[in-house]
DNA sequence: ATTCATCTGTTATTTTTTTCACATTGCAGC
DNA sequence: GCTGCAATGTGAAAAAAATAACAGATGAAT
């Protein structure tokens, strides 16, 4: 499987399952391009495009089975049965992120989080224990973790990066405004609050 | 001014001050397409590109006057001296986002934050105030408001969004992860961190 | 059983974004 | 003042993404 499928594909799949995930309940077994591009702000064509890139292929008429869907998605972007992150910086940021997932029933799983600030460490946030930072190297690498978070503050970004590389990490999703120099092999995802406020900014009409 | 740009290349220029910003206070009066590209992971064509569409123009020799760059993007993306946004959900992701905000130096002003929590309210969070969801009607209308960062819970977004609608708010950065349905003219940005965590899972490689 | 409206699946088209390619420019060094 | 290297500026090409268009399928209605 894994196919190698658009970026923005892979972004949107993701959504659909997670809005699906709170339609399945309901009474409908069944759901239309239509319906979905509509609660989406997508168009239908979109949605059938996407759904056909990973295969599944729905009823004519009564549009695409929610259940296979699901199961699809999973089998399409998911990898093993949960996906191991860590976390580097608990402070505010951090903490949404964590609890974040936690409610979210995605496969990602934090197992471990990590700072500087010795008060914070040998506790549990929402489940997930807390060490610290000097420990992430052993960690990281035991636990054969993939994936990192990284809600420093900007002034600590660089160096965590470059710890949480050396430690094994494949993917970063980074929160800090700092722009990290990462080799071509790691998947880097930027998050900046600022410049998407700014865009907002030009954006808006009046 | 304020001529139609691609939202990928106001994304950018928004990420270029920023990082100029820091850079201002160096030697250098100048920088280079190749050296800002390097510094974010991009082409030099790209950044050359970019700051020909809101028509800077630089030295064929020494690159671009960083001290101009930074003037004309803020001639090109910003609005008046500040704009103000508001934020409802005093959460940690709403501290967090506060504390992003301020520690910036974009023109981003957030001059209001709500919530449902009596206690929260009528104190001030880094300088922001703080007041019960109730009134936001009337300080957004009063205050001109027209940009609003929403980090409710979910079950609380659908509610508050189209409170904030109907207060005047033009532009919403949703970090909810439900979906809201918004009229054509209202610019809404969508963050989801479950979605990108998933695809930086997609994508890595081992 | 047949018709019909409507939805999917997919090819074609358009639009957007990025990359390429290269003529042009400006400064350093001779 | 030349000469040449190393930038920029930009049209053209390519790639990626979104949209349009429509043939074929399917269940509902008659």
């Amino acid at each position: 499987m894994k196919a190698k499928l658009p970026p923005r594909t892979v972004e949107r799949l993701s959504i659909y399952r997670r809005l699906l995930d709170k339609y399945k309940d309901l009474d409908e077994a069944h759901i239309h391009s239509h319906k979905l591009a509509a609660l989406l702000n997508l168009t239908p064509e979109q949605v059938r495009r996407d759904l056909m890139l990973i295969g599944l292929t729905g009823n004519h008429r009564k549009g695409y089975n929610i259940s296979a869907l699901i199961g699809l998605i999973g089998d399409t972007i998911d990898r093993e049965e949960s996906q191991k992150v860590a976390l580097a910086g608990i402070g505010n940021l951090g903490k949404a992120v964590i609890g974040f997932i936690r409610k979210s029933n995605t496969r990602m799983n934090v197992v471990a989080a990590f700072d500087i600030d010795k008060n914070k460490v040998n506790t549990r946030l929402a489940g997930v224990p807390c060490y610290e930072i000097s420990q992430a190297g052993k960690i990281i690498h035991d636990e054969q973790i993939r994936i990192a978070i990284l809600t420093v503050p900007p002034e600590a970004a660089a160096e965590t990066a470059s710890l949480l590389l050396d430690s094994g990490i494949k993917g970063i999703l980074n929160f800090t405004s700092v722009h990290l120099d990462v080799p071509p092999h790691i998947y880097l995802k930027d998050y900046d609050i600022i410049t998407s406020l700014e865009e907002i900014g030009f954006f808006i009409t009046d």
